[in-house]
DNA sequence: TTGTGTTTTACGACCTCC
DNA sequence: GGAGGTCGTAAAACACAA
């Protein structure tokens, strides 16, 4: 939490809703995220469908919050705000170099591109290097008229994220780990997202991040299993982006590029 | 088609901090 | 007390082999 409240404070990191860092000013594609995708893993030159894309809304687009008779979720900024990114100027696949035709929904805050599915474009590899089947099944499936599509039963349900939620927040997450709460809202409201989700979804990546490494430790030599930098090891693409991107650390601290010591998390 | 394993949402319990 | 952190877990969604 203080780590949030550390970055929160730290205005520069984040100026404006504009990413900070230059080397952010575009995006890198989809496949920089070799996480992004591993369970919808389309790639973002196939993702991006120009036109078999879910558009912005998908099919689960219906915030969990109209739930309210089984759940106590506040109404987040996308209850409120169903026009993404336009208030809040944050526009993010706008940005991305190969980002798809439909991101114009994000930067223009208006769904402009909400076509039925249609037929899948093109293959996307899947695990093992092969081709998903039917990339866009996933897509289709739920379309029943009048039906926000959210599978429920007993008292448990969840909604898959569209891709492209999925990529702004993974997007996100390698640019920060622990997101603020001024960005949790931006990215919330730009992704049609309740708060609580956003908050959920860093949560639960953080656990993935947390179980790869841990699991890429044991499969290591277990002489070395210890990591340079101790605890925590960051994920391969987190790494990378570490050279470059402020980066929380195990500690807490804010990592600069090359490692450099931002800020140091206050002793509790 | 079915069975099985994995990944993704979502929650509760418990903790720390303000 | 509220918010957000981790940890553990449930269950849906999915991939894939048989």
């Amino acid at each position: 939490m203080y780590v949030s409240y550390l970055l929160e404070k730290d205005v520069g990191m984040y100026p404006g809703s504009v990413r900070p860092h230059p080397s952010l000013q575009s995006y890198p594609s989809a496949a920089q995220y070799p996480d992004y995708g591993g369970y919808h893993s389309l790639s973002l030159d196939t993702a991006a469908p120009t036109s078999a894309s879910p558009a912005w809304l998908s099919p689960y687009n219906a915030p969990r919050e109209e739930w309210s008779h089984t759940t106590t979720y506040s109404a987040g900024p996308a209850a409120l705000n169903p026009s993404p990114g336009g208030a809040l100027g944050y526009s993010p696949v706008a940005e991305y170099p190969t980002g798809p035709p439909c991101s114009g929904v994000l930067a223009s805050g208006h769904h402009q591109h909400q076509h039925p599915p249609q037929q899948p474009l093109s293959p996307v590899p899947g695990a093992g290097g092969g081709f998903r089947r039917t990339p866009y099944d996933w897509m289709r499936k739920p379309a029943a008229p009048g039906s926000s599509v959210k599978t429920r039963t007993k008292d448990k349900y969840r909604v898959v994220y569209t891709d492209l939620q999925r990529l702004e927040l993974e997007k996100e997450f390698h640019y920060s780990r622990y997101i603020t709460i001024r960005r949790k809202a931006e990215l919330a409201a730009s992704l049609g997202l309740s708060e609580r989700q956003v908050k959920i979804w860093f949560q639960n990546r953080r656990a993935k991040e947390r179980k790869i490494s841990k699991k890429r430790l044991q499969q290591s030599d277990p002489g070395t299993a210890q990591n340079s930098s101790g605890s925590d090891p960051l994920s391969p693409a987190v790494s990378s982006l570490s050279s470059v991107l402020p980066i929380i650390s195990s500690n807490g601290s804010i990592l600069g590029p090359n490692g450099t010591v931002l800020e140091i998390p206050v002793a509790q």
